[in-house]
DNA sequence: AGCACGCCGACT
DNA sequence: GTCGGCGTGCTC
């Protein structure tokens, strides 16, 4: 294969990859001044003109008088081959077309802008004609802070004159005016500072580590740490030795909420705070991020899983923490896991991948098992905090009157911390007040017009709150269906509901409710959560949220009010998924000098699951969850990807469905099986009706083709779309 | 994605 | 007769 030359002169045909869904690349000529490989361009398109990179050699074969010019270069740097590289190997596997992946790599704003510029005041030459007390100041203070520049606010401000004082000096060259570029380097972060000192375990995890980091190659590492032994330290160690070496690193959480804790943290460790990346970061600072990542002026990135698109110019480390959390699957435009694409781009350009979580995944856990990854595991809890000691709560034997969810053992327990001046937690994951609205009158339960889901009753808000769609209505006081007054009944608990029943049980307690919709914003719920770890509450109730990385140090109860919720429907994951739920809400007990006690109330305390949440059998859960999928060949042993049909007419969608069930001969040449087409799990959303297939395949097997030339031959009617979840989350 | 082209129903 | 619906196809 001929070398792909890395600059074209003028004239040249070069390929051009844009972001508008064209199956392909389209040539055009280099322009004045040649271009070079992976440049970002903008080049005509009919009439229009739109954003470009430069992708390889023009291919030809159209009628070349047809070709026209690129209009002009950006001014950033072109994307490197590294990055080229992952965006195919990632569209491949994700079956997503060139364009949209594009689309990812190109999210900076302004990118097409030429880089903004501001005025900053330096020492010029000479002196004042007139030495006035204003201009003297001005002049100490450019001389006490030796060559530095300032904009003209710091300088009138830090010399307490007028703005124009400044610019009469300027007029006279004693102070100099420059034009410097906005977006300016983040603060160097220094590993050298010495960090916390570290137990025998995770000095032991970080000697790995850095090994590994000094090898300057791929590699993936998962980091096991039960919750409370300090994984944040070990793996701040390894981003420490990539900066050492002079490699960037990237840390990926799972929920913004989480990052401003994060950043605090990377201070204190280096010395100064790191670029952040994600939805809640300002245009203006993300446009800096984006290009001092791609100059080097960026040593740590910390964000959310888009951050993975960055032009990174030497990424030596990707941290994935809390690496289980199904948040990084993104689920809708492209869907990946960023956990997985994590691995893919560290392999590409030969960097070390840490998957931190105190509850990995079981694919994870396989990988490790099988030795793709090496695991390293932090089982001492840091100063005297032990794991909380668990008990299930057998509801069946519990006196419980109807529309009560503490039961008298959990009622009992909270009170005794009550006396003690300790926290309690209860967690249901539940949002709302209650999940159901029933008429008395004549049975019907109020769904949403747009999806195929029951409204939720907020309580708080005094509307009807569509989980799905997020679509709101008032609260009814009569029933849609019958028009019965005051019949309408909420059935089934969420968390304002059990708020509400807490407030009646211990009527002096602080309570204290963490829901996600009850805060307008992430800094909001942050105060909130500050101010409750400090001790402004008695008892917290709370949603999955507050199982998520915060500390309370006071609590040393946590009553689990539904632990049965994620194990009942036939989702593959569910086991799982509760496995991890309930042992990180119970790591929340404890931490503090206090031994924790976790309750878990459960009508099935007999269940596999409960039970090994119960015993901390860890490593036998995993077999057993293990030896399942291994039997049902579903991931990780096995392959799956899910095929959504979406139009506004159901039949049409069907329809298709059937087709592509029909004409399965692509995929059982490589041994895959398709069920369906069924109604997916919410079959409506927004007035679409959503029609699924699961294809499974066994492990090993070239799926992405298969599934590519099993699609293409159908055609896709007009209003429906098709789209394609390797890997999915959750199916039927 | 846009935008043009083109082929069928209800209007001045 | 023509204004405009949106289905189909093209963009180097």
């Amino acid at each position: 294969m001929p070398a792909i030359p890395s600059f074209f002169a003028e004239g040249a045909l070069v390929a051009v990859m844009t972001t508008q869904p064209l199956d392909g690349p389209l040539d055009y000529k280099a322009p004045e001044g040649g271009c070079h490989l992976g440049a970002f361009v903008e080049v005509p398109l009919g009439p229009r003109k739109v954003p470009g990179v430069v992708w390889g050699v023009g291919l030809g074969g159209f009628d070349l008088s047809k070709a026209r010019s690129i209009i002009r270069v950006l001014d950033v740097a072109p994307m490197r081959e590294e990055m080229q590289k992952f965006l195919i190997r990632m569209g491949d596997y994700t079956l997503t077309p060139m364009p949209a992946m594009l689309r990812l790599a190109t999210r900076a704003p302004g990118l097409s802008d030429p880089p903004s510029m501001r005025k900053v005041y330096r020492l010029g030459h000479g002196t004042p004609d007139r030495e006035t007390d204003a201009r003297r100041r001005v002049l100490e203070v450019l001389n006490t802070f030796g060559g530095l520049s300032f904009t003209l606010k710091e300088l009138s401000d830090e010399a307490g004159v007028t703005s124009s004082v400044v610019k009469g000096l300027v007029k006279q060259g004693v102070v100099a005016e420059e034009d410097t570029p906005r977006d300016t380097s983040f603060p160097r972060l220094d590993p050298s500072r010495p960090g916390k000192e570290l137990t025998a375990d995770q000095a032991q995890a970080v000697t790995t580590l850095s090994a590994a980091i000094q090898t300057d190659d791929y590699g993936t590492t998962l980091l096991r740490g039960v919750t409370g032994s300090g994984k944040t330290e070990v793996y701040l160690e390894a981003v420490a030795q990539t900066l050492r070496r002079g490699r960037q690193a990237l840390v990926l959480l799972p929920e913004i909420a989480l990052t401003a804790e994060f950043l605090t943290r990377i201070e204190a460790r280096f010395g100064a705070r790191p670029a952040e990346w994600h939805s809640g970061v300002t245009m203006t600072e993300r446009r800096r991020t984006w290009k001092m990542v791609g100059q080097g002026g960026a040593q740590v990135v910390v964000g959310a899983r888009s951050a993975l698109f960055l032009p990174f110019q030497n990424l030596g480390l990707i941290v994935v923490d809390e690496e289980h959390d199904n948040s990084y699957k993104q689920e809708d435009g492209v869907l990946y896991n960023a956990r997985d694409m994590a691995v893919l781009r560290a392999s590409i350009c030969g960097a070390q991948v840490v998957l931190a979580s105190a509850t990995p995944s079981l694919e994870s856990w396989s990988n490790a098992e099988v030795g793709k990854y090496t695991r390293l595991d932090l089982n001492a809890r840091f100063g005297v905090a032990v794991m909380p000691e668990l008990h299930a709560i057998d509801m069946r034997t519990e006196d419980l009157p109807s529309n009560r969810w503490i039961s008298p053992t959990l009622q009992q327990a909270v009170t005794t911390r009550l006396a003690k001046g300790e926290q309690s937690l209860l967690f249901l994951n539940r949002r709302g007040y209650a999940p159901v609205t029933l008429c008395r009158a004549c049975g019907h339960q109020i769904g949403c017009g747009e999806c195929d889901a029951r409204m939720v009753e907020h309580r708080f808000l005094k509307r009807l709150v569509c989980h799905q769609c997020g679509d709101t209505q008032p609260m009814p006081d009569v029933c849609p269906s019958c028009q019965a007054e005051g019949k309408l009944a909420a059935v089934g608990p969420g968390v304002e509901r059990l708020s509400e029943e807490a407030q009646e049980l211990f009527p002096e307690a602080r309570i204290a409710t963490l829901s996600s919709d009850l805060f307008g914003s992430a800094r909001a719920l942050k105060e909130q959560i500050v101010k409750i770890a400090e001790g402004a509450a008695d008892i917290i109730i709370g949603t999955q949220l507050v199982a998520k990385g915060h500390n309370f140090p006071l609590l040393t109860l946590v009553g689990v009010i539904d632990a049965d919720l994620g194990l009942q429907g036939s989702d593959l994951r569910g086991a799982e998924r509760t496995f991890q739920l309930m042992r990180q809400v119970a790591g929340r007990a404890g931490r503090a000098e206090k031994k924790g006690t976790a309750m878990l109330q459960s009508f099935q305390p007999e269940h596999p699951v409960i039970r090994a949440i119960l015993s901390g059998d860890e490593e036998g859960f995993w077999r057993a969850e293990a030896d399942e999928r291994r039997h049902a060949g579903v991931p990780p042993y096995g392959r799956l990807a899910g095929i959504i049909l979406s139009s506004p007419d159901m039949q049409q969608a069907f329809d298709l469905g059937n087709d592509l069930a029909r004409r399965n001969g692509p995929l059982q040449h490589v041994g895959a099986q398709v069920f369906g087409p069924a109604p997916a799990p919410i079959a409506r959303i927004r007035g679409r009706h959503r029609v699924r297939l699961l294809v499974k395949a066994p492990k090993g097997v070239a799926l992405q083709p298969a599934l590519s030339a099993w699609i293409a031959q159908v055609r896709v009617p007009h209003q429906t779309r098709l789209t394609v979840d390797i890997d999915p989350q959750s199916f039927f």
